[in-house]
DNA sequence: TTAAAAAGTGAATGTTGGTTCACTTGTTGT
DNA sequence: ACAACAAGTGAACCAACATTCACTTTTTAA
């Protein structure tokens, strides 16, 4: 016997799983799933293709893998802003606000992760995530109803359109953008910042007369 | 000189395109884009794969054809009920009540042509007809706003909301099927008739707060 | 220094499905 | 009957990628 894992390969195996997953996100946000081939992915974090499966047991595991740890921010940033302190309208107006303006600061990224087509494996675990985020507005919103913030609503299906609403103004087709998502431009290229609040403005106007508050 | 396109070969060619596209649009409605491939479009309609090809350039035009005409379909429902008589509030009313009940009367094919994963070709189809349906709810909005049935608005942005709202709320992994796109289950195995007007008047009556009538 | 074991390599292989093409069949007008 | 030409055929072909694998390099402990 004369090999042992050792911390320091440890670390460095994890070293550049991470530096593969970094990779990965970074091309994401740039250029989308289309731009995830392994040959790529590996390039860029500058190892041999086959060696991405000495990390991973599969692209479709990689692209989940990075799938998930995009959105995860995303989510992250709009549940606190849900559990902020305030009444329920503020909450999700703030919420809202967000998601929206994090959504146009990367707007390729936001693209990829709420509309790209992507592979079946990947399109299930965005599923679960557009659950995740419907059931993060769903509960303020059945605080905002009991506590007679919101006009009685069933909270499930005003949560979906809420976030039906945030993508599809976003970055849906209608959005004065569209280019944007092939392209090096950028949404401050298409949409002034007086635009994008305008923007924001609208959508958020419309979510809280939907949901009957005042 | 012997051969000259006749009446006769004209329409029987014309048949066998039809045919072509029938067969598709059955396969997309029962099991969605992913059924159509060239081989198995050929064996349902009767004929050799590379005949296909005496009819369309390519396999992304036949899907291209073929999604065209399904959602040309649906829109037109839609237009028909924008444009009837009565108020702007009433047009509204109908409308998106009409978008639901096709989409639940037949889910697959709803999630199919809006959410369905599908080859970039398509997807820049599906674009240009989520725009369409904009468009079409975009007129009747302006035209609520200038009379002072909706409050002021941005009517290209609710729109779009709009059209999020419908899709998301009815197609939407929050819709409580899910199971449905890869199944031969029917909405009405998963949701009671009352409950699927229950839907349907929930997400309306959200709509109708967001444009601000009454 | 050396054996054991993991990590790394990248060209070859496998897979999936659209597309082609040499050939056959069907249709038309003389 | 026959020449001309389109439609039809389906097995072979091809392209794009993910995946594998025989081999090399690195690391560890004796």
């Amino acid at each position: 016997m004369a090999y042992r894992a050792t911390e320091l390969t440890q670390s460095k195996k994890a070293d550049t799983r991470a530096r593969i997953l970094n990779q990965s996100i970074k091309l994401l946000t740039q250029q989308g799933f289309g731009a995830l081939s392994v040959v790529v992915v590996a390039q860029n974090s500058g190892i041999a293709t086959g060696s991405i499966y000495r990390h991973f047991p599969s692209k479709a595991d990689l692209v989940a893998e990075v799938f998930r740890h995009a959105t995860e921010q995303e989510l992250a940033a709009v549940r606190k802003a849900l559990q902020s302190s305030g009444t329920c309208k503020e909450r999700l107006l703030l919420a809202m606000q967000t998601f929206a303006i994090r959504a146009l600061k990367a707007p390729r990224q936001a693209y990829a992760l709420i509309a790209e087509p992507v592979d079946p494996i990947v399109e299930q675990e965005r599923l679960r995530y557009r659950l995740a985020y419907a059931e993060a507005f769903e509960d303020l919103i059945s605080e905002g109803v009991s506590q007679g913030e919101f006009l009685p609503q069933k909270a499930s299906i005003t949560a979906a359109a809420i976030v039906g609403m945030l993508t599809e103004a976003l970055i849906g087709p209608l959005s004065p953008h569209g280019s944007v998502y092939d392209e090096k431009v950028t949404i401050s290229d298409v949409l002034t910042d007086v635009e994008q609040q305008q923007l924001i403005l609208q959508i958020t106007t419309l979510a809280l007369r939907a949901v009957g508050t005042q």
